[in-house]
DNA sequence: AATCGGCACAACCGCAAGCCG
DNA sequence: CCGGCTTGCGGTTGTGCCGAT
């Protein structure tokens, strides 16, 4: 253990007197580790970081590359979709963010990472709980996520009355991420049958990264014949605990809860005045 | 116009696992 | 098996931008 910490204080000593540079990189920077990529190919980055004449450690190289300079890097704003995914796969892996990054084609993990630790922790301190306590991973998953399932469906809507193809449509009635949480709060859905009847029982992550991957158009409904009511959204917020185990559960219903699709551009604002009021209030209650 | 605070994102750091001679 | 090196991962920090005051 001390060889090892004796071996990094070298290895760092050794790094600034080569006069390796920190911080942010340059455009001339960032073309020379292309062009030495395109040419020579990917890996072994401390040797690249030597030879390329970077005076950057291979580290921060591979960093570099593999979050700002591939060219599969996929820019711009989180979608609901990957929003949606983001919170499944944090569901079943937690932290593991370069998993989670893997069913996000062109995302990379330390933008998965920062965009967990600046949304959705943001909303756990607004709701004045820990991230990662039961109570905000049942708001997370009884309430936002059905409500970006909600606001999916709306997207789609949309689009399939402006363009008139259909696409959208066929998702509504068939609905392939609509199903997971729908088909839930229609068996009256609590966080005892929440993991063995849907998460484990089926493979939902990889009909989540498909229904990502294919822009909700290819159908993996495993029970062709649901078709999405109305009437059900309301189940979205049953989520009263019947399971006489004494856990505290949320009862959205029971407090008159009715969800709000509020319109306009709410990728960000996932909860809206109303819901944290809700939820500030069962927090309180419940602490 | 200046200042401040919050936010988003890029980059760094420490650690551990994997690989290889 | 062992030790050194490389790579990958998760946590943390630094910094620029932008809106509010």
């Amino acid at each position: 253990m001390e060889d090892v910490k004796a071996r990094r204080k070298l290895q760092s000593s050794e790094e600034d007197q080569m006069d390796v540079i920190r911080g942010p990189w340059t455009v001339e920077e960032d073309f020379k580790l292309i062009n030495y990529i395109a040419l020579h190919g990917e890996g072994r980055w401390n040797s690249l970081a030597r030879c390329s004449g970077l005076k950057r450690t291979g580290k921060s190289c591979r960093l570099r590359w593999l979050n700002y300079l591939r060219p599969d890097i996929r820019r711009g704003n989180i979608t609901l979709e990957e929003q949606l995914l983001i919170l499944e796969l944090h569901f079943r892996w937690g932290n593991r963010w370069s998993k989670i990054a893997q069913h996000l084609p062109g995302r990379t993990d330390n933008e998965i990472k920062n965009y967990w630790r600046t949304r959705v922790q943001k909303h756990a301190k607004q709701l004045k709980c820990d991230v990662n306590s039961k109570q905000f991973k049942d708001t997370m998953r009884y309430l936002w996520m059905p409500r970006l399932v909600e606001r999916i469906q709306a997207a789609s809507a949309s689009v399939a009355t402006t363009t008139d193809n259909g696409t959208a449509q066929m998702f509504l009635r068939q609905g392939v991420v609509g199903n997971e949480y729908t088909a839930r709060a229609t068996t009256s859905y609590t966080p005892e049958n929440s993991s063995t009847t849907t998460v484990a029982s089926s493979d939902s992550v990889s009909d989540l990264t498909n229904c990502y991957n294919n822009g909700f158009h290819v159908n993996n409904n495993p029970n062709p014949g649901y078709s999405f009511q109305a009437s059900s959204q309301v189940d979205y917020y049953n989520c009263n605990n019947n399971n006489n185990h004494g856990d505290v559960g949320m009862d959205f219903q029971t407090n008159n809860y009715q969800p709000l699709l509020d319109g306009g551009d709410l990728s960000d604002n996932l909860l809206n005045a109303e819901d944290f009021l809700f939820l500030q209030q069962q927090f309180n209650f419940n602490m």
